[in-house]
DNA sequence: CTCGTGACGTAAATCGGTCTACATCAGACC
DNA sequence: GGTCTGATGTAGACCGATTTACGTCACGAG
């Protein structure tokens, strides 16, 4: 094992009888090069095995990375953001990396503080609870994209779905079924705080005007949970004794798929209780499954975020731009009419 | 906006009135560092929100990142190695950066690549086509572990399911209830390939001896389908004709949910044809899908990889550990006594 | 009083690239 | 022939940290 250590551009430049910063001309495809030297320089290149160290070339210029932080990657619709980022990216030169979060709820916060430190020429995050202040400041510094934050931002761009839209397709088509005793299950107090304009907060909020405006102030019933399947599944299983809704407004897929876990483990159907998720994740169109849901189209937002960070990376734009996916039901078996009685 | 430049070693250590190597040993909690001044540097990062730029430290020292290549971001077997993967490293002060392989089907070499050249701490990576020449020179240089690959490597650790026994109950299960024709659906041979010790390989290579040792060499019939859920729906959608088999053994539950989408969309149910995954995902075990599979406990592989990566990177250890997870049946509602007639 | 020894700090080299400023050279033009 | 110009290439500063080698100081022993 000769632990020999990997070619630098020293090595390529002595190898091709140049120097460093012809070498460096030839990687960046920068002007000054004769089709001689590129000849020579490739060649030398193509003999050592030389790959440029990143971190060297972050130092200087730039990192050909693209940072997205993920608030928890157990949730599919997070990994629809990240295909749709992928596949927006091949070809581009820049490589995506993603920073989980922890999983103890700091929400991101150190995940995008890591991503920052790490040099990426831009940044995707997925509505961390962060201040608009420290985003700001972020966004001065280099390219950010946010999705799911509905803020007025002077130095990042957004990507949302229009989650009062998405909200107001969910309650209506519980009304038109008859549905008056309907409960919103959604997460802490944390991501849901009014104004702070996540989207669990524009859903919880469209829940609220939805039930108000169809004189259903009496009815309102707000459930808290967690940010997994099984925190879901857990709470709503206490939610469905006697006194019971005939609806559940799911703040996403996620928490729906516990709730219809909870749902069968009590031993009802959506027959007797109906449930309506937000994101459609691949399995909720699962004919076993079936759950209606608020299409957002994860993919198209990881692609719409990759554009408009390369826009500003590459075109150099500065001024903030908000992109707004149109949200669509997608009305399945999960939602059935009002049970009689 | 002041795009005042983020404050680096030297600020601080002009600030706190001491040589920019004495902050350095602060941060790295280094020898040789009185009380007094260890408090006054501290002071003075606090005061200019000071944060080491991770590129500089890489070009000497370390990155304090570790590298996850993912071939498929879509399934949700990987996000649970990553989970479990995340909480092992909660509060090491490494962070865990996730690199997706294209979906052009690479097979996530690029993507390890593009992580070695980031010159990561160590580098966990889900079973790629690499050549394991390839693999012995990466594993020379920086520490690695491959999860899901079963071969004896000199440089570099494995973390694996025990695939021969997992397929072992899948099929004893599936014998058990009388079936015979069983299909067995796999991804396309460059995954498969005999002896390249991938784990879809080796459950092919299981599936065809037991069904021999069985004395059901006639009925065997492997399929060949995608990467994803949908590719495998449309080709079990086409091997549901009249000839069709009573039980398909999927390669990984991704795939027997595919088939189960499709067993439904045939107007079938798991009452005609049994559906035996590989995994145990999270949704295999919600009520409305019962999915039969193999749990290999993702959650754990995760975790063994980091620690195992912590072990080379903090005690320097060399010799190659290979790690096993015994699987087990975990017997749902998709499989049934195979149908009279 | 001198010497040895830790403990504490610092100056400067170093990592591997990028980029700026400048040198060289050939050909065009006057 | 002299000068200008564009094309090509190089030397060396620079990015922000770590690390090595060494200096200084205080204190206890001989």
């Amino acid at each position: 094992m000769t632990d020999a250590r990997a070619a630098t551009i020293e090595d390529v430049a002595r190898q091709a009888g140049v120097s460093r910063a012809a070498v460096s001309k030839v990687i960046r495809n920068a002007y000054g090069v004769s089709p001689a030297m590129r000849e020579r320089v490739n060649a030398a290149i193509e003999a050592l095995d030389y790959r440029p160290r990143v971190a060297a070339r972050a130092m200087r210029g730039s990192s050909f990375t693209l940072g997205i932080e993920l608030p928890h990657i157990g949730n599919p619709f997070f990994t629809k953001i990240v295909a749709g980022a992928t596949t927006a990216l091949q070809g581009t030169g820049y490589q995506l990396i993603i920073a989980p979060a922890d999983e103890n709820g700091d929400e991101g916060i150190r995940a995008l503080g890591a991503l920052a430190d790490r040099q990426v020429d831009g940044i995707i995050a997925i509505s961390p609870l962060v201040s608009t202040e420290w985003l700001e400041r972020l966004g001065a510094r280099m390219p950010v994209v946010m999705i799911g934050r509905h803020d007025r931002s002077e130095h990042y761009d957004t990507v949302t779905g229009d989650d009062a839209e998405g909200t107001r397709l969910a309650m209506t088509h519980l009304f038109e079924l008859g549905h008056r005793r309907i409960a919103h299950l959604t997460r802490s107090e944390d991501v849901t705080e009014p104004g702070s304009g996540t989207p669990h907060a524009i859903r919880l909020d469209g829940y609220l005007a939805g039930m108000r405006s169809a004189g259903l102030e009496d009815e309102i019933r707000v459930v808290r949970t967690g940010m997994t399947e099984d925190a879901a599944r857990l709470d709503v299983l206490s939610l469905l004794g006697d006194d019971r809704p005939t609806a559940i407004f799911a703040g996403n897929d996620e928490l729906a798929l516990g709730a219809l876990r909870a749902v069968g483990e009590a031993g009802l159907s959506p027959a007797d209780v109906s449930v309506v998720g937000y994101d459609d994740v691949d399995i909720a169109s699962h004919p076993a499954i079936s759950l209606t849901t608020i299409d957002q189209s994860g993919v198209e937002m990881g692609d719409r975020a990759i554009r408009l960070l390369l826009e500003r990376i590459r075109d150099a734009r500065t001024e903030p731009t908000h992109f707004s996916v149109t949200p669509a039901l997608k009305a399945r078996g999960s939602t059935r009419a009002v049970p009689a009685g």
